[in-house]
DNA sequence: GAAAAGAACGAACGATCGTGCTATTTATCC
DNA sequence: GGATAAATAGCACGATCGTTCGTTCTTTTC
């Protein structure tokens, strides 16, 4: 037995630090996340957070990974429990819709998307393609209620994951500016709208 | 004749400014907006710059408004020559869509909404009133629209401009991320959409 | 318990941040 | 054209940024 405990510590505080860095970036932003002030709310010296990525950019693109990997959790994983089809999809925005509500503020997936849409380099393609995976998921999803018939044959899969994409970056927005009950009732009412539109 | 030219030097050198820091918002968003940067685009002092706005909140707003101003100017006031009802909401879109291209990259206005979405403070509560103000006008002209007979007489303003709004997020978003072209192709088709499941 | 390895700290770096203050330049007015 | 006012430049401040380096503390290994 000389592995200690699978994990090690250097990985644990590594996973509290990410923990932290996810919080404070779900408001701030990615791009607003400082060492400082990361180190500050962990508890550590600047140099002892530094250490564990070796750039800012590389703590960004781990929490960028982080928060990737619980919106699969949160929002997928669960859905896939459920039987495949339109049950599936609804649970897929049911479980979206309690996204980022954990936190209070806003979604870091949803705002990396708008802080790096614009520039290069390596946060802005790690961006891309985990929203390129998710819609991928997204439509996958939609193929299979498509095949049992939940939805129209002629149904364009990419252009429903477009409308409920949409819808969920409309609840975020509202959400965020006029208050999250409002916002989802709106969208609730939308998605409603949406799958009598697309059903057979 | 003691009027120079009616604008002063003073409100035409801000202009000039303002005009770099919208364009410099566009990409890094409002908060990347740094007051150094800035003048080194317009070609002056960090200080002649800052004498224009007392403090980098107050050019924060400036420039929020400007774009508010600018938005009105390109997408609503265009339509507002057209006839009333769907021809004139279907003007809005259309002229929404062209906007944000001047420049490269994204919307200050939408950057805006999701850095301080999670806020308070002053910038927080104009980012908040613009976009109520809009999603007013949007509600305005879908009730012409349905005054006119061209929607149906059931239809709910709210969720019909959370609707457009939403549509509207989603194509900016794509854009960004995944090409302009493919985006507006989706956006479009969802728009046709959505005005056929409203219409009479 | 000594030795080796790993993890975190503390201080410092150059750069940039927003913001004052004081000159200096530029425009306006009689 | 000289006096006055406005506009801009220059410089410095404290703070914070990301990053580096050498030291100290903690853990593992023999």
């Amino acid at each position: 037995m000389n592995t200690p405990t699978a994990t090690g510590k250097r990985a644990a505080t590594r996973e509290t630090i990410l923990d932290h860095a996810y919080a404070l970036a779900c408001n701030g932003g990615l791009e607003g996340l400082s060492i400082g002030s990361l180190a500050a709310d962990v508890g550590m010296s600047k140099s002892g957070v530094f250490a564990h990525f070796g750039s800012r950019e590389e703590l960004q693109l781990a929490v960028l990974d982080a928060g990737g990997q619980r919106f699969m959790a949160t929002v997928l994983a669960p859905a896939l429990k459920r039987p495949r089809g339109l049950p599936r999809l609804r649970a897929i925005v049911a479980n979206w819709f309690n996204w980022g509500r954990e936190f209070q503020s806003g979604c870091v997936l949803l705002s990396s998307a708008s802080e790096y849409d614009g520039r290069r380099g390596p946060l802005h393609d790690r961006v891309v393609a985990q929203m390129a995976g998710w819609r991928r998921e997204l439509c996958k999803a939609i193929g299979q209620a498509v095949d049992e018939g939940h939805l129209r044959a002629n149904t364009d899969a990419e252009l429903l994951a477009f409308e409920i994409y949409a819808l969920m970056l409309g609840l975020h927005h509202d959400g965020g500016l006029f208050g999250f009950d409002e916002a989802r009732r709106h969208a609730e009412r939308a998605f409603e709208r949406l799958w009598r539109s697309w059903q057979t």
